[in-house]
DNA sequence: CGCAGTTTTGATGGACCTCAAAGACCGTGG
DNA sequence: CCACGGTCTTTGAGGTCCATCAAAACTGCG
């Protein structure tokens, strides 16, 4: 996976609008790097010697409070950006919840190619831009949603990215599996981790959804998942 | 204040980083309007001609759920920029909360010169960042505060701003104006109305902070107002 | 004054948290 | 193969914080 131009993420990442010219630029101070499920990427005050993009996996950035609460502000998932130009310590924890493969950039070489090569920085801040939102979405979620609200949410949004992964829409009978623990869940949620699997159970026996084991989820009826969800749903399309 | 050169906000806005002759450019694009407090600016889902510069006063971004339940995600303060170039229908409303004034551009020409000029651009992307962190730190705020310390870190924050505005630090005895009636702090916090008032009902008993009618407050120890917001507070300098 | 909007205060109930224990799953090693 | 321990998950009982419903007090204004 050397090559740029047979890179899963690149239409999507933050090179996506790059040339052949600039992705050549890019090559040379890129390196990959692997962590395993449950290791730590980046501590919230590290310095950070680079800026990378998700590959394959998914990371978790997290903010923590002293007394031991903690929130998920964000679930980066493959083609996502990690860190920030102009910045040099991390923010909040960055860690792998699933096994992890990123494509780093030095940071400094990136910053200076960040100066002279629009089609970087433009869709740089578009992607800021796309996170800002879901950011505020998740805003109204964890203000205002009930507990179970907020698990029919994360479920519609775990289904639909998994469809999108693989290209499909998501459907009646669809399955996909839950690359989150009950605890990942409840500081994604706000919520606690009994509250996440009570909600859960609740779910299952109400006939929303079905388990395959713990971690795989059936959904038999897309809209019946998606009226608990309190949003809106006049653009959900079923198939 | 038809003149960039005397614009209050001039050096903070998306605009700083333009030169004499960048300056020159946007004014040819841009136009002032007024609003009254309670006025809105934008309703969700409309269509956008423009972006801008809040210039004085302050506006919120809230979103809504069918059922009447709303959520503020943003608060826009001066020189803070409304609306996305690339975009042409509004995410969110947009009120302004007291009278309001921004610096508007016409958003095709915008769109436009932000093509061609790196320092608009640049300075765009930073300030999404910054808007960015600051919306997950009220994720944080959301999803894991108590009643009480969302109260207080709202009251700290406000506090702050208006030192900065004035370019005071905060300090035991300041005063300043609570710009949001109960009901939008309850909006911001994910709170009631009710729990507002009574949060501050106890604040104010336990001398925490004292009341000069109903919209002005003053913080005779700042210090012990941020031991209630459960954040960490080395970072806290006091005067 | 009287009215409308905002804020305060009270009483009650419920949604979710906390504490606790048991059950399911999985890899390891005897 | 099964026993063992560790991790994750489920379920239960009880308590608390905050929402809800309701009404009174305050504010500003015609």
């Amino acid at each position: 996976m050397k090559d740029c131009g047979t890179c899963p993420i690149q239409h999507r990442a933050v090179c996506s609008l790059c040339n052949r010219d600039e992705l050549g630029k890019l090559e040379a101070i890129k390196y990959y790097r692997s962590y395993e499920a449950g290791q730590t990427v980046l501590w919230a005050g590290d310095q950070m010697g680079f800026v990378a993009s998700v590959v394959t996996g998914i990371a978790s950035l997290s903010q923590g409070m002293e007394d031991g609460r903690t929130q998920m502000v964000g679930l980066l998932l493959p083609s996502d950006f990690i860190g920030r130009p102009g910045r040099d310590t991390a923010p909040y924890d960055v860690v792998a919840v699933t096994n992890l493969t990123i494509c780093a950039f030095r940071k400094k070489p990136f910053e200076e190619l960040m100066l002279t090569t629009p089609s970087l920085a433009s869709r740089l801040l578009e992607m800021t831009l796309d996170e800002l939102d879901s950011a505020r979405e998740w805003m109204l979620l964890l203000g205002r949603k009930t507990a179970l609200e907020k698990i029919s949410s994360l479920l519609t949004i775990l289904a639909s990215r998994d469809a999108t992964l693989y290209k499909k829409a998501t459907r009646n009978g669809m399955a996909f599996d839950l690359p989150l623990t009950r605890e990942a869940m409840a500081d994604y949620l706000g919520l606690t981790l009994e509250t996440v699997s009570r909600q859960i159970s609740g779910l299952k026996k109400a006939g929303v959804i079905h388990l395959e084991g713990k971690r795989r989820v059936v959904i038999p009826d897309m809209n019946q998942l998606m009226t608990k969800t309190g949003d809106d749903m006049d653009g959900g399309i079923l198939v």
